[in-house]
DNA sequence: TATGAATGAGATTTCATTCAT
DNA sequence: TATGAATGAAATCTCATTCAT
């Protein structure tokens, strides 16, 4: 009987590349760029340090591509949260569909980690990435964020009083920060808020506002844009 | 990864260091922490590496005495914002205040470019003094608004329809986010939206909400699908 | 440094290891023997990395039958340039025309080029086959040279001031090292000196020595350079 | 009585750049600059690795730095081999001078070997330190050479049948290729010519030729001054 | 026979840290 | 106190060689 020949490596040209990547997004991710040696992303993807070396010419080459095969991925899909049928929904719907489903998106760990990484050594390192990756991500967000808003400005389901861009930024900056946030909180016990509790809240006072609702209201100082009533 | 010293606030001498810390912030801030050289920030201090070891143990004990000797002024003063008889003046009021204060501080670049420091590698590298950074820092601040918030709850000057502390946290982190944001895509051109309109934006948007306002509106926390009118 | 081995002149296949070895000549001595990799002869020759393992057993192994399968044809034929019925020639003549041949042959930029790989790393790395090269190259080049000068010292054609073998090398010499800087400084723009009017005077000095002659001589095809009284 | 404290290692900030410098020369030259690690010329200069890029940029930079602090010392001196009033002396007493002086130099072990790394791995790695190489040694000296044949020609000590330029190269090649080669040779005992019987006979060619003299000729030997006719 | 994916030893380079001065 | 020369561990990267296919 010959003994069972287990060949020390397997040849696996065609996930090779997708596997380094996605090893490489995860340790860069939880470890930082620069402090993780390029000997952990090869641990991680079961291969040794030198295969790496055989699809990608640098730690950079890697980092940029890995974040590459993910920034699509990112942010994508948060746009089809509405469902098909969305522009006939009412804009305060395709809102509340469209950020459960970022929320959602954003609240899990490794897409938070990847978040801190863009957020932080990204912008430094590699700043031109960090462009591509604010423009297919949150600057895609709100973007969408702000036409649902104008929508709903137009067809008279959303006052006038602010400006619809603005907004739309505060609101993503302010469930995106909140969700990277959660993560490191709740995973050191430093938190324990549901975040459920903290979307729908959020998304409460995006749409009434914090001041009580009667019919008259002391409002200081109506700031640039619409009023409304009288 | 370092075993997650616990932060010491020893400080030896009391003249040069300074000049260090000083020098360690701006250089670690700018560049990331990994990335510096100890030479840029004994260069950026105006000495010579080795006298860098005279005063720090290592380089992690001068970013954690570096962040420590910041912590204060950071978020410190953002209190203040108010003056001194807040506690008489409208919520909204105060409200604006606060958030001003601390708006512009967080939009100062220097600022931003620490921000970026704590919510990257920080939270990697140093996690104990990430925690004490976080709770000196933005959950200072979110607790402050929250209690306004709950003020002007109880003195009915705001609705209670929603969570004070979550809608609070909401606040911090969309106006912290997208003073981190605009700096950095200021900076690179990306981005040309005056950060006051942002600002008033979202004053304007937390206090009144984006639904164009009925004649009346419901008090309680709708926790599903957002209803306008009775 | 590799344990000096003896040559094996074994050699395996037939028709593409061919292809291999003169690959690994041209691009060996054009870019040196260890600044070189594999994959670029490989590319040289039409193949990938691989394969050349299945025709030689190691880099070195390599670069030794590569330059084997030269060394006949560096300095062979040179021995021929006197043409058949050389014996009966005056030693003058024999010696122009085997030295123009040679002179021809070292002029050419892939022979210079060889030369200066031999001469350098060659010497280092493998000083057995260095031996075998110089033994097989300038050594028999000086050696049949030196047998002309003594044939024609017996015959009364040459002087007998002068030790044949020691002249034959200093003569070798010079040829050789002038063609070799030739290649590289005319390359670079360094020397525009026409290689003839360097061989011409060569042989002149050779033949006549540079002293004012006594009366008159015999002075077979006078070149280039001045001549002087009848 | 305390242990005698004996430093780990000693500073030597004046010493160790031109020790760097030297220790490189050799390994290099010895072993051949891309076969040699710097580990090698660390341990020869008696440091350890780091310390050679406290001085030096990179491997190229130590090698460019070493050559050139040689360039000068290699082929200078030369000149002055016939010493102070050599303007006086006849052409060819002066010619003995000096290129006995060359010959001498080329034929050290060490400058051979220089010469050899210079020929060799220089001129592909360097191009352009090469050239400086080439234009402060060989070119230079020919250069010399030339000028004194010439001034031979004209003074009528020399003959006018062959141009002094092309024939200092093609005696200063003879000399500094002989002499390299006898370093190599003799090391590995395949050539036991004593090094003077090489120089002695190149020079009695150069002056005479090898022509039979028509009328007759010194047959021994001149060792001193080029004596014409009989 | 040929390929090219994968390896692994080793080379260059970096830099926090030490220590003689 | 301050310097900066020197260290040494480790990181990035290279490439000859192996081996599954």
């Amino acid at each position: 009987m010959p003994p069972a020949k287990v060949p020390r490596w397997i040849r696996r040209p065609e996930e090779r590349p997708q596997e380094l990547l996605d090893a490489a997004i995860e340790v860069f991710s939880t470890n930082g760029y620069r402090a993780t040696r390029l000997e952990q992303v090869a641990e991680a993807a079961g291969v040794t340090k030198g295969s790496i070396y055989y699809y990608f010419d640098s730690k950079e080459e890697l980092l940029t591509q890995a974040l590459q095969s993910r920034i699509g991925a990112i942010f994508g899909g948060i746009e089809g949260g509405g469902g098909g049928r969305r522009a006939e929904m009412p804009a305060a719907d395709r809102l509340r569909a469209v950020l459960r489903s970022a929320w959602k998106h954003w609240c899990k760990p490794e897409t938070a980690r990847m978040h801190r990484l863009i957020m932080g050594e990204l912008s430094i390192e590699l700043p031109q990435l960090f462009d591509v990756a604010m423009r297919a991500g949150p600057m895609r967000v709100w973007q969408f964020v702000g036409e649902i808003l104008r929508d709903g400005q137009k067809r008279g389901e959303l006052g006038t009083h602010f400006d619809p861009h603005a907004a739309a930024r505060f609101i993503v900056s302010g469930l995106m920060h909140q969700a990277l946030l959660q993560t490191d909180l709740q995973e050191r016990g430093l938190d324990d808020t549901p975040p459920d509790r903290i979307f729908e809240t959020a998304l409460e006072v995006l749409l009434h506002g914090i001041l009580l609702a009667p019919a008259k209201r002391p409002t200081k100082k109506p700031p640039a844009a619409g009023r409304r009533r009288g």
